[in-house]
DNA sequence: TCGCGCCCTGTTTTT
DNA sequence: CAGGGCGCGA
């Protein structure tokens, strides 16, 4: 691609510095572009994509069904914007849901106008761009600038100490539905003096409310932010602090937004405070692909965008450049079935192609032969298997499908799985690294404190953190006070020395070793990798090469807090693509990737559309199932495969399942059903009865195992366990609450005075907070008063 | 304090 | 079926 012929921006001084941006294409603009060459970017475009590049001032919706060049179209905005020089790459910010996405959008600027992408510093996601903008101001929101940013396991074992010190029964309650909660929330923007009563309720009796404030007070005490956090003090930044916001509003010329059907209500906020300035706000997306209702997306958004910026453009991208139309024609049918669209046709100009296929199968290992039998087919054809994808609905159903593959020796490569970061390993790691970085990390620090083994325990982190929270220090600072003192047992009192003194060390080597020479020494020293070195178990290598490769990735990032924070937003696992693989992925996965032929099985009642987003979201879920299978439908470009079983294993038991709703609303000029031919030769409904009886005569000799089942399979709300509070829980929280809330004054000698651990004693002598007790049993200890109280 | 084994639960999708 | 939590025994 050529791109010589405009001049880098640089030297221009943008003209919108001058000209208000009102006019939507004004004179002086119109004249630069006729006095340059045909903009070889916009060649190729049709009109509409054009007219969405070209209409720069103002808002717009661009309205980009799939495989209609939305990307394209957004890259081409970029370029034009500043190949025109109307505005500096750092004047632009751009949005995207995902890191993929930012990256794929910054290589194909860069292809489009040179280097220049380079300097588009505002080009990133949400989260990123959040975290970016809070740093600047972290002190406006009672945060430091170096504050850590949570994952969501940090945040639920955060929850969990909450819960725990509140006395609520985490088992009841767990602390990862807490966190569904707060996310929630903060998805909508909602600060916990917001919070309705109604919905406070939804957890604890009531005291959601309450532990949601506590929740966010301690990330302020930890220096902390978990993700929502990132958007949504953001917002309180913005609107408590005018100037602040101001200055980013004068900044932000152009403002550009991918996948906004995924927008949740709190990005929606943070969007429109961003975009009240210039008003120049353009957004893409597709409100038939909006597939994350269930973490908050709103399509509200983008069905109500002309409405919220008055005076918005609207275009349509209609014309697919992906599927043929038999496939176009089937997804569209489909997608019909959905009210409440903003409607759009998709056309193409392709020639008609294969019919969609729907394929039953008896069983769900049946289904996965059919694959298996498929691709080998193509295979000796000759396709290329990287163009080949399975789509499923949930992540369990890979599983049968990967062990297929396994067994024809079948090449795969499975998307979305466990992030690298979340690697056990990784987080370990990460964690020394976060403590060496900061000492007050303490979710960091507890998490590694006895990893590898130093016979640390429970018993010792109680103390440490009993007395953390009495003196409102950070952990490790806590555990320094500790030890000079005889609260420890000796033993764990020499290891934490130890541990705090290396702690010590690597900090201050963080000025003089390389970033990447310390972390290796840090996982060194500590014992951490002799850790897995000594572990014989089959993954313990596949862990050190993981930890390598953390090490590795290292020497891209100047120093340890940029990659930190790199890590925790951005990391993804390595993926090795361009090698002939069939894909495998949630549907969820495949959004905006496409394939010459793509597989949906698993098209059941239950499964897809899911019964969970059936029961909890009603018309809404279905809604979503369904655009979930045009997004699976409009992965394909030439073949899609449509696949159902009579009977799938769910929790290991096998459950008769019927075809998809979704099967019996695609068209029949458009789709085919092909004859399966070992599909019935089981003996088909008589089978399924036996299977059936078979299956509950022969668990009667299970029984809990029985009874379990029996309730699960009807039972899809809440079952309320009838009596299902134990007595005795009650009393043991009763005495946890009398202990935690006993007054602790300040001692003098002669007090008689009783310790936790030590049982009553007199106290002999006082240095600050440190008192030396003679005890009645246990001798003469050093002590600090917080584990004292008045005899 | 650690490690083992039992039991229970839940299993959509994720920045 | 699996992963996590908890209780028990060493």
């Amino acid at each position: 691609m050529p791109h010589s012929h405009f001049d880098p921006p640089y030297n221009d001084s943008p003209s919108a510095d001058s000209a208000p941006a009102s006019s939507p294409l004004s004179l002086s603009e119109r004249a630069r572009q006729a006095a340059r060459p045909a903009d070889s970017y916009l060649t190729g475009l049709n009109p509409e994509q054009r007219r969405a590049v070209e209409t720069i001032e103002g808002p717009l919706l661009v309205l980009a069904g799939a495989g209609t060049g939305k990307t394209r179209v957004l890259t081409t905005r970029i370029a034009h914007i500043i190949a025109t020089g109307t505005a500096f790459p750092s004047q632009i910010l751009a949005v995207t849901f995902t890191n993929k996405a930012a990256r794929e959008m910054k290589e194909r600027i860069g292809r489009l106008v040179g280097s220049v992408a380079e300097g588009m510093p505002w080009l990133g996601t949400f989260h990123s761009i959040g975290t970016k903008i809070l740093r600047r101001h972290a002190e406006l929101v009672g945060l430091r600038s170096d504050f850590t940013i949570l994952d969501t396991d940090d945040q639920i074992r955060l929850l969990k100490q909450i819960l725990r010190a509140e006395n609520i029964d985490d088992k009841r309650w767990p602390a990862r539905q807490l966190a569904n909660v707060i996310d929630s929330w903060k998805n909508r923007a909602i600060t916990p003096d917001r919070v309705s009563a109604g919905e406070a309720h939804s957890f604890a009796q009531g005291r959601a409310a309450e532990l949601y404030k506590m929740y966010q007070e301690r990330l302020k005490v930890l220096n902390a932010a978990d993700f929502g956090d990132l958007l949504v003090e953001t917002i309180r930044l913005f609107r408590e602090n005018p100037d602040v916001l101001a200055n980013y509003q004068q900044r932000f010329r152009y403002i550009l937004v991918d996948e906004y059907q995924d927008t949740n209500v709190a990005q929606y906020l943070w969007l429109r405070l961003l975009a009240q300035g210039r008003h120049n706000i353009c957004c893409v997306g597709d409100d038939d692909q909006s597939i994350y209702g269930w973490r908050g997306a709103e399509v509200d958004n983008i069905l109500r965008f002309e409405h919220d910026f008055p005076g918005a453009g609207v275009v349509r991208l209609e014309r697919n450049y992906r599927s043929t139309a038999h496939i176009l024609a089937t997804a569209s049918h489909l997608i019909a079935h959905n009210e409440g669209r903003l409607g759009k046709t998709l056309r193409t100009e392709d020639d008609p192609g294969q019919r969609v296929t729907i394929t039953g199968a008896w069983d769900s290992e049946e289904e996965a032969r059919q694959i298996g039998e498929a691709i080998e087919n193509a295979q000796s054809r000759g396709d290329d298997l990287s163009q080949v994808a399975v789509l499923v609905r949930i992540s369990a159903q890979m599983r049968e499908v990967e062990d297929r593959f396994v067994q024809l020796g079948l090449p795969y490569r499975v998307i979305g799985g466990p992030r690298f970061y979340e690697r056990l390993e990784i987080r370990d790691a990460m964690a020394y690294l976060r403590c060496v970085v900061s000492q007050a990390d303490d979710l960091a620090f507890e998490r590694i404190f006895n990893t590898p083994k130093r016979g640390l325990g429970d018993a010792t982190l109680q103390t440490m953190h009993a007395y953390a929270r009495h003196a409102g220090v950070p952990l490790m600072q806590a555990t320094r006070a500790l030890l000079e003192t005889e609260e420890l047992k000796p033993r764990q009192r020499t290891t934490l020395r130890d541990l705090i003194a290396n702690f010590d060390r690597w900090s201050r080597q963080l000025e003089t070793l390389p970033h990447t020479e310390l972390a290796e020494t840090v996982l060194e020293e500590s014992g951490y990798t002799a850790m897995w070195q000594a572990d014989r178990s089959p993954d313990a290598a596949g862990r050190l090469e993981n930890l390598k490769e953390l090490v590795r990735s290292l020497e891209e990032f100047p120093d340890l807090p940029s990659f930190l924070e790199h890590v925790s937003l951005v990391m993804e696992a390595a993926e090795s693509d361009s090698d002939a693989r069939v894909s495998i992925m949630t549907l969820h996965a495949a959004k905006g990737l496409e394939f010459d032929t793509v597989f949906l099985p698993g098209w059941e009642e239950g499964l897809f559309p899911n019964q969970r987003a059936l029961d909890e979201q009603g018309r809404a879920g279905l809604e979503e199932e369904r655009r979930l299978a045009y997004v699976g439908i409009t992965r394909a470009r030439k073949s899609a495969r449509i696949m159902f079983a009579s009977n799938r294993r769910i929790h290991g038991l096998w459950n008769a399942t019927a075809p998809s709703r979704f099967i019996d609303e695609l068209p029949e000029a458009h789709v085919e059903v092909t004859e399966a031919p070992a599909a019935y030769s089981y003996g088909g409904y008589a089978r399924n009865r036996f299977d059936q009886a078979a299956g509950s005569f022969g668990s009667t000799y299970d029984t809990p195992g029985w009874t379990r089942a029996r309730q699960n399979t009807p039972n899809t709300g809440h079952a309320t366990s009838p009596g299902g509070r134990r007595g005795g829980n009650r009393v043991i929280e009763g005495e946890i609450v009398a202990r935690s809330s006993g007054p602790s004054s300040t001692f003098k000698p002669g007090d008689r005075v009783f310790h936790q651990k030590f049982g009553p004693g007199t106290v002999e002598s006082c240095e600050g907070n440190k008192l030396a007790i003679e005890f009645d049993k246990a001798g003469r200890k050093t002590v600090v008063d917080s584990f004292v109280k008045p005899a």
